[in-house]
DNA sequence: CACCTGCTTTGACGCAGATCAAAGAGTCTC
DNA sequence: GAGACTCTTTGATCTGCGTCAAAGCAGGTG
């Protein structure tokens, strides 16, 4: 149903901005040529679901650019975001055919595909992709379980904190900046998004947000261009042990 | 410091009880051989940390026997459980040194342990390891993710209704129990270890336990044998959308 | 037996964050 | 430029769970 959106021309591998840091990082350029075989590319607009939780999912993908999130709904209406999509994250599981979460596009988004059949295939054949799957799902498992330590132990503050921090991070970590003081970022969620994502109120977000403005740990231009003149007070206000730097 | 308690000595990896569904599960039997060739057993009492956040890690393991807790901890002492270790559960990341949680067992455990180096090398020649690894990180991953749900958006009692059902299907799994409506298990947490993991207090934990019993939801022999008269009022206590009924 | 020590239960009270409500601010359309 | 939307901010009030406190209940030890 989103044939329509399909593109299938688009960048070779090589000047791909994801190059080596996707599913494909380790790739040598006859595995690469076999991926470029079966890919093709889609966007999606700011908003847009791409996946719904229980369909039927025939491909695989990695984010290229923009920002989606992974969400989990109960029946009564409840919503709690489950991670973060950035440029290079992986979506989708080989060997699974049902989708477990909701995958919606929080800015416009492009993404790589691969048809689920073909991948499993050629990972079968292709250990590199394997060993990077694997080492991306270790990531992808820290990155969850510092996360329950926020939805469990910290408070509003130190989660917003705690959120900025790493949206600061990755942003950083796309535009190759070197590690320094000042930090300005597009936050690529809206309140009701970071909420979600936070197991929070849209009201208490709002309010946090606020009152970090006030206290003049970070600035505002309008509603969604933050920034931060001091990175380590920020980082303070996350109360996290271990800063953990990882750039891409 | 804990050599003093390793067994070098250990049934066969053929009648091993976590044989089939461990990080071995898809090996051959000379690929067994191999693993048997490195592979040194040890085992704990109930309450030992296992294993010290930021230690130097210089082996991976399974669980064989018993349970135990990931827990990561604040700076103020501010306790989060981000994972319980159930026999066959994967401890350690190959490729990575230093230890990210504490690692504690709740009840007495025995694992299997591979000195970290000729693991990996290993695991470099042998793809079924790191085959069957990459789909038990996935199983982690969607659990983590549960878990982050339960975190962020449920009430006490359906946290504790979700952990009781979660333990009940362990617990039946490695009975090889078939799918029945009565179920009786051993909870392997105290009261603090629970209220741990659910992001609550020990009080909040045994005012609902009470709840939960004084409604005939569950009810206690002692303090830790917990009979369920009806595994699918637990279940509807817990709000789970998906049942999951994964048996190992 | 009395006396620990570790775990659990129960009660009284307070507060962080949820809920309910309304108004501000930016963008789009006609 | 008025109206309609969506997103956000701010205020008032409520409540689920945390905090503080004390007592119950094993099992172990001399």
């Amino acid at each position: 149903m989103l044939l329509d959106e399909a593109l299938h021309i688009g960048p070779n591998c090589g000047s791909c901005p994801i190059r080596h840091r996707a599913v494909c990082a380790r790739c040598e350029s006859d595995e690469l040529a076999a991926l470029e075989e079966i890919k093709f590319y889609r966007s999606f607009q700011a908003g847009q679901t791409l996946i719904w939780s229980g369909d039927r999912m025939d491909f695989v993908a990695s984010v290229v650019t923009g920002v989606a999130t992974l969400t989990q709904v109960m029946e009564d209406g409840r919503t709690q975001t489950v991670g973060l999509l950035f440029p290079s994250d992986f979506v989708g599981r080989p060997g699974r055919d049902t989708a477990p979460y909701n995958v919606i596009a929080t800015t416009d988004v492009m993404m790589c595909c691969f048809r689920k059949k073909p991948f499993e295939e050629l990972m079968a054949r292709t250990p590199h992709i394997g060993q990077r799957l694997l080492e991306m799902t270790l990531d992808e498992l820290d990155a969850a379980r510092e996360w329950m330590l926020l939805l469990g132990r910290k408070t509003a503050r130190e989660k917003i904190a705690s959120l900025l921090a790493i949206v600061a991070r990755r942003d950083a970590g796309l535009q190759g900046q070197v590690r320094q003081r000042q930090v300005t970022f597009d936050l690529p969620l809206t309140r009701e998004a970071m909420a979600d994502y936070l197991g929070l109120t849209l009201e208490t977000v709002s309010r946090q947000i606020s009152a970090l403005k006030r206290e003049g740990i970070i600035e505002l231009t309008g509603k969604r261009t933050v920034h931060v003149p001091d990175i380590d007070r920020l980082i303070e206000e996350a109360a996290d042990d271990a800063d953990g730097g990882m750039p891409g």
